[in-house]
DNA sequence: AAATAATGTTAGATTAGCCTAACATAATTA
DNA sequence: TAATTATGTTAGGCTAATCTAACATTATTT
């Protein structure tokens, strides 16, 4: 059995070698997500090495082990499905779901997430639109881009949100944006790098910060949009 | 913000206190209930008192608070409303639901938990019959016994079941028991004190510790069966 | 009332998970 | 290449929650 806190640092080098696409983790690069000290990730890592789940030398970077990659996947999809149950059937707004699923994922039972999964209808996306893996591991990839990245006078459609702070995401619900929604970038000004979007026909002046936290598909290439990437097994 | 443990001190002293009518709980007896030593229940008790959570002096017995009280109640009430939850919802078994609910009961967010009590129409008890206390803590308390005390000849109705391991709960669903069912004691064997019961038109040999676990509302004295007990303010 | 059993307490140890402060190595910049 | 900055490691300390073993008090029998 995992404690609570094995469970968070495997989820955490999941998701961390996921967004990068490579699997190395530093040991900075990972305190910071978990907002602990680089002296607390070392301890750890010698219990995680211990038990097979990580593979670390000294001053190198870290590596999950397919086991670790399990784990980590597991924890993963538990909180993804959590977080699309509080959204879909409790009324749970964007910005509430997080610190709710944060807890939920470490509850242990098999066939409590598997039922949770047929009663959400096997969704392919959390709330956030980030992609739920499904029961052999294999997870719906969409190769999108930043809304900073769209060119200007192009349109596209809001898929995910990078960022997952609440005051990111109120400043996106005061937008009155949601997943699928169609953007379109009308203008940018030169001198502050803002951006005019436009959103069900309004006009709406976004940072550029805020671009770069927004993930969309570009309307003219949907064909070749969306693969399946088996992550491990989860059984 | 109380800790996991502290939690299961203060539910399992709410839920002895109640069972017992007394508010006064021994040091061995929660330490057997909770499945520890009881030296480690007198560290954990320095805490609690520590914290205004109990009352207790050298060599006495332990009384909740107000306070105490209002934080056991309160998970109780999580408990079973997690516990509904996974029955009526998930398709758990009156014996899966237990172990998972323990954990479940443990998130800590006052929406979550008003949100899944709406889902369920407002339920006033758990699979196992026990009461849940609404959102101003009173409970609907009912006058039982137990199947061991009803009288040769008569019937009832099954409200409740005491005991909460696997092995008990399996035994009463193998007799096709199930809550709200009519339950006659047809005969009582004089020298082995095992019951005759009939259920469904079907006769039942069950024993006396088995009937000692069943609670029932005799069919007779239904009209002053249940009453309103308000137990602490849940806000 | 004395002996025995039951119950409660204390001291001292252990483990998990975190920290700070000092130090070591690696990467970047001048 | 030398200095500086960034990153990673270690030693030593802290708290929460548990344990065992020894001891103290209270309750129950004889
Ligand atoms: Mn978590
Ligand atoms: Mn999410
Ligand atoms: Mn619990
Ligand atoms: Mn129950």
């Amino acid at each position: 059995m995992l404690t609570f806190t094995e469970e968070n640092y495997l989820k955490a080098l999941f998701q961390l070698s996921a967004e990068k696409g490579i699997d190395q983790v530093g040991t900075t690069e990972l305190a910071q997500h978990l907002n602990l000290k680089p002296a607390s990730i070392n301890d750890m890592l010698k219990k995680l090495k211990e038990k097979n789940f990580v593979e670390t030398e000294r001053y190198s970077k870290i590596t999950l082990t397919d086991e670790g990659k399990r784990r980590g996947a597991e924890i993963m999809r538990r909180n993804r499905i959590w977080e699309t149950f509080l959204y879909d059937k409790l009324d749970f707004t964007w910005d509430e779901v997080q610190e709710v699923a944060e807890q939920l994922e470490h509850v242990s039972s098999k066939k409590l997430i598997d039922k949770l999964y047929d009663l959400l209808e096997s969704p392919e996306f959390d709330p956030h639109g980030n992609p739920i893996p499904d029961l052999n591991g294999n997870l719906k990839v969409q190769f999108r881009k930043t809304l900073a990245e769209v060119e200007t006078g192009q349109s596209c459609k809001m898929v995910a949100v990078k960022e997952s702070s609440n005051s990111f995401l109120q400043c996106v619900m005061n937008l009155g944006l949601v997943l699928n929604n169609k953007i379109t970038v009308v203008r940018r000004q030169e001198f502050d790098d803002l951006l005019d979007i436009e959103i069900n026909g309004r006009i709406h002046t976004v940072s550029q910060k805020l671009a770069q936290n927004i993930y969309v598909l570009c309307l003219n290439c949907q064909k070749e949009s969306t693969c399946i990437k088996h992550l491990c097994n989860l059984n």
